[in-house]
DNA sequence: ACATTTAGTGTAAACGATTACATTTTTGTT
DNA sequence: AACAAAAATGTAATCGTTTACACTAAATGT
């Protein structure tokens, strides 16, 4: 493996010369650069980025931080980051924390150790309380979640707009016993729960149920049954995420009963098997692409300037209507 | 941040026997080792992975280089990788290829240039010819697809056998007129291929189609509109891969065909959606984590021990029969 | 009592790049 | 032709570790 002083021996030149070459540096005679750049070529010399970090005192790579890969948002956003990421150079360190505060902590330190240049995340609950330890540090950008201190970049979805909305749809569907499941491991759950609400009071109605579960199709299926079994069954279900709305599926298949003709269902997150589904599930698509994107260019920004005062980016969810909420036929 | 050179000083002691502390040599007098210990402590002090990474020439960095993160089944394996990566204290870049030769090399490239102690990766096809390349550089393991030289550590199922396995399940179930479709980015598709046509031939049955077409959800369900609008139609269709199977059974919703009554559907890969749609999906599930961990765990050891002999771990897939391959009903 | 081993520690040279500063070469001016 | 200014290049310190080697002091053997 060539070292920068092999080529600037080989070139004929000292590794200063070899070194502004590749920074593109315009002090250096076009002859030279030539010569420098041949050499390069010719010994196959590619600068190795762990002495460049060290000297340079930063790196060109991220970290990644999402509460679970498999909530198919998540996998969304990673690609979406990557993707930008990777366009300008940087690699991606991805870590997974379960919602788990501990791993939580531990894979910040991981990153923090790997010198990486910043961090993409979307935070437990727990971490507010941390994240003023944490601000000193890393330039990071949240997505997803809302942290308490707006002293930070973030990139979300206007969550009480989308449930709001999604609400609505129902309601204006003609659904009126309206019970929710809401997600209790962020935020997310607790302002579509917000949306939801403001939607039922606009039209005077009163919610049936509003649950707060960990966010596992598990949680979903059990919580589901309960519902489906109480003498005053919910009409319609409103999920606050896929995995939920994967839970709620199957407990309403498991009992038999028709969707949407014995109770509707919606969601959030656009999913392989949302549309595959008879019928289909409505729901509120996030803009994926647009989030990872978004995230990844604050976060240079950031990088780039540190003292810039942080900023919030919301974007809106688009509603998809398909046959799991469609309008109630009159019995 | 502090440094070695801070602990050392505060501690009264020099740099190397931090270092030696840290390292956990036993050539530190227990009186000393307490001192150093509580100077980091009290400074917060953690070590710096570059330098390290620099001076010592290796790295607790491995990379994992999929080909499609959408793909439930990397997405599996991700979380199983990332998961036992880092109970050995080393941290995952994920990369993903979209089967895409020159992505596959670009990141193959950064790997190696941020100097990762390992790499797992599903190769593309295009890759085996530069394997004889890539072999000299960086210790990795292959998972998911065999490639030609067998001189790599590999991690894959036994693909025809459950090829075989899948197809005999169809055949037992009375079903005749088998179609297939199979990926065409990898050898992968060629192994399920082979059992699907061993099983065809052990019964004296001769395929009605067999499609090697790109592993996306689109093209299955073109493809399969393409073989439900034949004359001689099919009763079952057997998909290598969950994103074929999806495309497959959007088709054949698409046409308003009966599951498994006009046309039996089978494929790879538990998913989220395979068993929420109706009737489920009968399919060969793959033991992800163990492959995820099986190929960590031989990247490790190929890393201790970089002249050991390849070795290649097959492991079975499991048929999860349900209901879109039931028996046939004769008519 | 002296030589020899052993344990514990320090010194300083790496690892491979970047970069402030010094030096040399080129160019331009008179 | 001489000098100044500008351009090109080189020298060497530096980033934060690890580690071969050197050294000291104490322990052991004779």
């Amino acid at each position: 493996m060539p070292s920068i002083k092999d080529v600037a021996r080989a070139a004929g030149v000292s590794t200063a010369t070899v070194s502004r070459v590749l920074a593109g540096s315009d002090h250096v005679k076009e002859e030279t650069r030539q010569r420098v750049l041949s050499t390069i070529e010719l010994l196959n010399y590619r600068p190795n980025l762990v002495a460049r970090s060290l000297r340079s005192q930063k790196s060109a790579r991220i970290g990644l931080v999402v509460s679970d890969i498999r909530n198919p948002f998540f996998t969304a956003i990673s690609r979406a980051v990557e993707d930008a990421a990777y366009e300008q150079g940087y690699s991606v360190l991805l870590c997974n924390t379960d919602e788990d505060p501990a791993k939580e902590e531990l894979y910040l330190n991981v990153l923090h150790d790997e010198s990486v240049a910043g961090i993409i995340f979307s935070p437990t609950q727990q971490f507010s309380a941390r994240l003023s330890t944490f601000k000193s540090d890393i330039p990071f950008v949240i997505i997803d979640r809302a942290v308490n201190a707006a002293q930070a970049d973030m990139v979300l979805l206007d969550n009480v707009a989308a449930g709001y909305e999604l609400t609505t749809h129902l309601i204006q569907n003609g659904y009126t016993r309206l019970a929710g499941l809401f997600g209790n491991a962020s935020t997310t759950g607790k302002e579509r729960n917000k949306g939801f609400r403001k939607a039922l009071e606009d039209y005077q109605l009163k919610p049936l149920a509003e649950q707060f579960i960990p966010p596992r199709i598990q949680q979903g299926y059990e919580t589901t049954l309960m519902l489906l079994d109480q003498p005053n069954r919910p009409d319609a279900i409103f999920t606050s995420n896929s995995l939920l709305t994967a839970g709620a599926f199957q407990a309403i298949r498991y009992r038999n009963l028709k969707v949407p003709d014995d109770v509707a269902l919606v969601g959030f997150d656009e999913t392989t098997w949302g549309a595959l589904v008879d019928p289909p599930i409505t729901l509120i698509a996030q803009p994926t692409e647009e989030i990872g994107r978004t995230a990844t260019e604050l976060l240079f920004q950031r990088i780039e300037d540190p003292g810039r005062s942080p900023r919030t980016v919301i974007l809106k969810g688009k509603l998809i209507a398909r046959g799991s909420s469609a309008p109630r036929v009159n019995k």
